[in-house]
DNA sequence: AGTAAACTCCGGAAGC
DNA sequence: TGCTTCCGGAGTTTAC
């Protein structure tokens, strides 16, 4: 669920919040949601000094003194937030780190476990699932460098949703931009003409732009890291609207297969391909 | 070789 | 009330 509006918001809570924290004891750390390295996260991460927080695509990235790398993948459900060390431990936290002399933990909770944190100081990197891909990030992605991603002979929905070259578009925002593009979502990227390419890299930067904006969007049970709502399901225009009339010409809302997720289009906006 | 679909992990929500 | 089914991010496997 957290796609890459709602994972820059954490990103940006994170940074205020570990601005310089070290980290004190390891006070639980669930094994199978830890990958990479080997040895016991206690060891590698205290009294490690927080120097940075970034993101690419989906992947939060927190590097560490001692050359040390934490990379956190939301998955579905996951949530990482600074909260007070006394707070009640929400079920399914998996990782719980004291911050030296802050009264402030941070907490990994993900309750389908699809996402996981991994640890990487070049050492030892055996342990576990891959870490996975990322890709550019896609607002980072300029114009010819899309153009040259589009000539696959790929169905748009499921380019834009590979990780591996373009990194950051997940389902509901790939629905989104599709539809405000027009563009049917099994076509294949390569049909599309130099305009079609134009709008669409236009599209995405507006579409996500605006959700960062918003503070992501709240379907489901998604909160951001201070536990507010985001704003941006209010501009859906596609996502989780089947049935209903399109905003643009009342027709009813299909849904479709498409990369294999549920998805949700205009028959009428977004015609398919022959 | 490159693409696409099926399967896997998991547990809450929705449906019966 | 309690069972079954659905759903998905991303890796892996299988089939074109």
């Amino acid at each position: 669920m957290p796609e890459l509006p709602e994972v820059e918001n954490v990103v940006r809570a994170l940074r205020q919040d570990l601005q310089g924290a070290r980290f004190g004891r390891v006070l639980r750390s669930r094994r199978q949601i830890m990958h990479g390295d080997r040895r016991p996260p206690q060891a590698l991460l205290r009294n490690k000094v927080v120097r940075e927080v970034s993101r690419v695509g989906k992947r939060i990235e927190i590097r560490l003194s001692g050359a040390m790398r934490m990379y956190v993948h939301l998955g579905m459900t996951g949530q990482l937030a600074v909260v007070p060390a006394g707070r009640d431990l929400a079920p399914h936290t998996h990782l719980c780190i004291d911050l030296a002399g802050r009264a402030a933990q941070l907490r990994f909770r993900d309750v389908r476990r699809f996402g996981g944190i991994w640890l990487d100081d070049g050492r030892d990197g055996r342990r576990g699932k891959p870490l996975p891909a990322a890709g550019e990030d896609i607002l980072a992605v300029g114009l010819p460098r899309f153009r040259q991603v589009m000539k696959h002979p790929r169905q748009i929905k499921a380019l834009l949703l590979d990780q591996h070259l373009l990194a950051g578009m997940g389902n509901i925002y790939c629905d989104e931009v599709l539809f405000r593009c027009g563009i049917h979502p099994l076509r294949k990227a390569s049909t599309l003409d130099h305009d079609d390419v134009k709008r669409l890299h236009q599209c995405i930067r507006r579409v996500l732009r605006a959700a960062i904006r918003a503070g992501g969007s709240s379907v489901r049970s998604y909160r951001g890291s201070r536990d507010e709502r985001g704003g941006y399901q209010r501009n859906h225009q596609a996502y989780g609207r089947q049935g209903r009339p399109c905003r643009r010409c009342g027709t009813r809302l299909l849904r479709l297969l498409a990369g294999g997720r549920g998805t949700v289009i205009c028959p009428r906006c977004q015609r398919a391909p022959k």
